[in-house]
DNA sequence: CCGAAAACTGTACTGCCGGTACAGGAGGGA
DNA sequence: TCCCTCCTGTACCGGCAGTACAGTTTTCGG
C-alpha cells in the first residue's frame, strides 16, 4: 500500500468511529486530524470538502457491510442445503456475531446518512439508496430460493418480506442505542427468525 | 395562551422540521430566528443553549408521539373487543395513517438523539430511553392481554415481542427513507402485522 | 390606568469550525 | 537529477454557537 492510501484509511477509520457515535455535524475535521496526527493542509490533500470524505466513508462502509453478509450467509449456505435451514442458519450466526460485540453495534451509516438527509448532495441519497436495495437484493434471492421449496402460510410480498431483514436491522439498531441494552440488536434478530421459521412450511 | 408560550411553539416546530430533516448539527439557531422571524437574543430568551432546545423538542415530539399511539390503540379497543383483533386493527389504522402522509414519515427525533448520541448529555439520553420503555410497556401490556386468551405458537419474550413493534416502525422510517419509498414503512407495518396475526392461536 | 414583570431588540464581541489559497519541503522512484 | 506524491506552515475568510448586557416594548394583574 502506498504511504497517501495508508492516511487515507488512518482518517476514514478515525473519521467513522466519530461519526457514528456524534453524527456528521457533531464532528469536526480539527478534530480528526488531531486524532489522525496530521495537518488540515494534509486532511484537505485526500479530501476536498466533508462531503467528499463522507462519500468514502459511506462506500467504504457498504462494501464491509456487503462483505460481512456475503461471509455470514456464504458459511450457513455451505453448512446446510436447504435454502430455509440455510437462512435461519445465517440469521443465528448474524445474532450471535452481534451480540459478542461489547458495546452492541456501533452504528450504520445508511442510517446516519438518512438521519441527516438534507444535508448531503443527490450523489449521496443515491449511494445510500443503492445500498438498501442491494440488501432488497441479497434478501428476496434468499426467500425466492426457500418459496421454490416451502410454501408461505400467508401471502407476503417477496420485496417487502426481504426489506423486512433490513427494517429489523436498522430499527434494532436505534432501539439497542435508545434503551442503552446492546444485546437487542441480536434479540430482536432472533424475533425476526422466530416469526421467518413460522412463516414456512414444507410444500 | 401567553405570547411569551406562543413564540416558543413557533420556534419548535421550525425547529423540529429542520432538525429532522438536516439532522442537529446541520441547523443552525440563525436559520431558526430567520424563519421565525424573531432575534438571536429573542431565541435565547426562550432555550439558554442549543441543548435545552433538543430537550424540548425530544420532549415535545415524544408526548405528541404517545397521544397518537393513545388514540389509535384506544380507537381500535373501543371497536375491537378481542384483545388481538384490536391489536391487530391498531396496526392497521397505524398503517393507514402513515400511508396517507405523501412525503411519508418525516423523521424520529428519538433515532436522531441515537445516531447523535455522544453529542448530547446524559439527561436527554435519559429521555431518550424512557421513551423506549414507555414503548416497550406499552406494546408488552398489549401483548400480555393477547396472551390471556391466545397462545403463541411460539415462545417469545414478551418485552422483546415489545420491543419489536418499536423495532419495526424504526427501521421502517430508516429504509422507506435510504429507498425513497415514502409508503414502506407503511408496508412494514402490515408484514409485521402478518408475522403477529400467525403468532396466535385461540386457547 | 399604572407599574411591574415578561418578552423581547440591538449591538458588540469571542472562539470554533469549514474551507480557501498558496508556497514550500521531504522522500522516493525513473 | 528531476519530477511526482504527500504532505507542512501560515494566513486568511465567513458562518455559527454562545455571551453580555443595556435598552425597549408588550402584556397583564391590581
Amino acid at each position: 500500500m502506498r504511504k497517501g492510501e495508508e492516511t487515507r484509511v488512518r482518517i476514514l477509520d478515525v473519521a467513522e468511529a466519530a461519526v457514528l457515535s456524534k453524527g456528521f455535524g457533531g464532528t469536526s475535521i480539527d478534530e480528526l486530524i488531531a486524532e489522525t496526527g496530521i495537518t488540515k493542509s494534509g486532511f484537505f490533500y485526500h479530501f476536498h470538502d466533508k462531503n467528499e470524505l463522507a462519500k468514502a466513508l459511506l462506500e467504504r462502509y457498504i462494501e464491509n457491510d456487503n462483505r460481512i453478509y456475503d461471509e455470514i450467509f456464504g458459511r450457513a449456505r455451505e453448512l446446510m442445503d436447504d435454502p430455509l435451514q440455510s437462512f435461519l442458519l445465517g440469521l443465528k450466526l448474524l445474532s450471535e456475531l452481534l451480540a459478542d460485540l461489547p458495546n452492541g453495534h456501533p452504528g450504520c451509516l445508511v442510517a446516519v446518512i438518512c438521519v441527516h438527509e438534507r444535508a448531503f448532495d443527490r450523489e449521496i441519497q443515491e449511494i445510500n439508496r443503492e445500498a438498501a436495495l442491494t440488501w432488497r437484493r441479497r434478501f428476496r434471492g434468499m426467500f425466492e430460493e426457500i418459496m421454490a421449496v416451502y410454501e408461505p402460510r400467508v401471502d407476503l410480498d417477496v420485496d417487502q418480506l426481504a426489506d423486512m431483514v433490513s427494517t429489523v436491522i436498522e430499527g434494532g439498531i436505534v432501539i439497542s442505542k435508545a434503551l442503552r441494552e446492546p444485546t437487542g440488536l441480536a434479540e430482536q434478530i432472533l424475533v425476526f427468525r422466530s416469526f421467518v421459521k413460522m412463516l414456512f412450511k414444507p410444500k
